[in-house]
DNA sequence: AAAAATCACGAAAACGATTTCGTGTTAATA
DNA sequence: TATTAACACGAAATCGTTTTCGTGATTTTT
């Protein structure tokens, strides 16, 4: 382990002081031509890099930005960190990935770790344990010690801050309206526990879709999947039921695609028998047969607003500064499993 | 914007020095009981944290380690991460993550920034761009400069490091043998242009199986796709031959999965007419319909070693460490795409 | 009562870099 | 020749923390 190379080091090597170097190599106009090149020299030679750690700590910001997401194995949050990444990357900033593992102790550890001085700021997309248990007093510490935060993804009311939210409650209604209009006439939902919120704006945009087109809601027609149980039986319920529906909104891909899944199982054919569509435009939609009708959520772009709004809270100076709820509009995305050919 | 609280402030507050403030935070038998109480509840209050900047650059380590991935948006890196983290948090140590994004350019910045002292070590894929220019200069630095190195995945011989590789030759050797065992004649691979190092080494496994069982290398069932062009033309090509295959192995599931589509929109059935399997068991290849045969990779193993290589070097002191190449074997998932039911 | 030990705390160095403010030496000006 | 610039560099503070080494003031021991 080779020692690292350090102003202090140069500066004993050349026998000049330590602010000598420093002003050499930022090429300073009080150091003599003949002793900047020379020193310039030497540490381009052994690429003296200056100790970020150091520079940190002087300037008081680490031009690093921290991003907390429950999972990364999701194409929704792989898309955000892409979006946050392409914009921190043009602003000079580095990005700090963490993951929650939806685990609030986990959400908790991490957020102490990057506001212990190691990040400027930071962007958030809440665990669902934490939704499920309520408690917010980490973030409303974070935001007490004056460290600018963004959630995104998932909306929770307690936290006063900036936010940057996907329009759940549009997305469930042109979802629902969707298979509305291909004729549907007794349309599933396959949702999430009360407790996550993203599912249930879903659910409350299914439910608006069909009043509005003066259709009954039929409690039976409502399935919120537990992940802790197996997720396919769970869905096969619906299917057994007298009232078999003829289209399902799921409210994400793995659900979606399980019930074309179980729905091919029972001899029935997607879209014709039972139209069937997802939300998030990920690679299971794309890739599965037939191809999900879905409702894309634009993830990039979230994460791109996300960085943008934290550059700003960042960048300003004013006592009286703002916070604003930005809503990402989604948009349909219609594939084979909603075009029926008969 | 709130001042951060420090040691300093709360020395001020109580008219005592710096070092004693510090020592009452560790409970130091050097400081009165009295004293120790008051400065612990204030700190306690107001939620005091030691600014991580200072410890780091005390201490000379971080506890936290640099990832290098090309892609974010893919299921094997994503499963490494999530291995890496794994390790990590239980050892203690934070991860940062950060896109090369395939581009030497950003893999040289990224490497720049956590060489700069924010991390105490750094586990890397390199990027196919960097593979492809065939210049590593920015990791021999990195390794001159002491700062413990893993690589992962793509196999660089330049390169004198620990590494964690998928058996990609192994890989490929038995998914081209699986297809022979279950009776296909002409077996066609689609894999990546030479210089991306698994696509290679997986064609190399490929043509062993068959040379192994006595068949012909047909090169035009050898198809290399460019990534700039459009996957599906290219993957066409060969349904057009004369010698249309019985059997496709694809080097990954995007491969495997445009495939299967092309093949399906012939009027070929998969398997009956012919077998495709792919490589990376993700979430496409669970899927899609029918559901592919795959040769895993357990990327969530590979992280797990790539981080437990790194912490084995970070905690070294002999001078004669030798470096180490970890190979995880890989494991066939057979699923409906290559079980021939006639 | 003198010597030694304990107590409770402070001063200062160290990590690595930047930057302000000297200061001694030479060169230009009056 | 005396004064003033200009030049080229060094000392020291600062960021926040830990830790070693003092050091006065008690307290204990002889």
């Amino acid at each position: 382990m080779k020692a690292k190379i350090t102003l202090k080091k140069i500066a004993k090597g050349f026998d000049v002081s330590i602010s000598t170097v420093s002003k050499a190599l930022k090429d300073s106009h009080e150091i003599s031509e003949e002793v900047k090149e020379r020193i310039q020299a030497f540490a381009k030679y052994y690429h003296y890099k200056p100790n970020s750690l150091a520079l940190n700590l002087r300037n008081q910001k680490t031009k690093t930005i921290g991003v907390i997401i429950p999972q990364i194995v999701h194409h929704f949050f792989s898309k955000v960190i892409s979006g946050i990444e392409h914009i921190a990357n043009e602003k000079g900033y580095n990005v700090m990935i963490c993951l929650s593992n939806e685990s609030y102790e986990k959400e908790v550890l991490n957020m102490d770790m990057l506001a212990s001085g190691v990040v400027d700021g930071i962007i958030v997309s809440v665990a669902k344990q934490t939704e499920e248990k309520g408690d917010y007093t980490h973030f409303k510490e974070l935001i007490n010690n004056g460290i600018p935060l963004v959630l995104f993804d998932r909306k929770i009311d307690e936290i006063q801050c900036n936010k940057v939210l996907v329009d759940d409650f549009g997305g469930g209604y042109i979802a629902a309206q969707h298979l509305i209009d291909i004729g549907c006439k007794k349309i599933a939902i396959l949702t999430t526990p009360n407790h996550v919120t993203v599912g249930n704006i879903r659910l409350e945009g299914y439910i608006k879709a069909l009043t509005d087109n003066n259709m009954l809601v039929d409690e039976s027609l409502i399935v919120k999947v537990i992940e802790d149980h197996d997720i396919a039986d769970q869905i096969k319920e619906i299917f057994r039921k007298s009232n078999c529906p003829d289209g399902i909104f799921a409210v994400n891909e793995i659900y979606a695609a399980t019930a074309v899944k179980i729905a091919k199982n029972k001899g029935l054919n997607v879209p014709n028998d039972i139209a069937i569509m997802g939300f998030t435009d990920g690679l299971i939609s794309q890739f599965s047969s037939p191809q999900l009708t879905t409702v894309a959520q634009h993830g990039f772009t979230m994460g791109e607003k996300s960085m943008e709004i934290l550059l700003e809270e960042l960048n300003q100076q004013d006592t009286d500064y703002q916070y604003q709820t930005n809503i990402i509009s989604t948009d349909i995305v219609i594939r084979e499993s909603t075009k029926k050919t008969n």
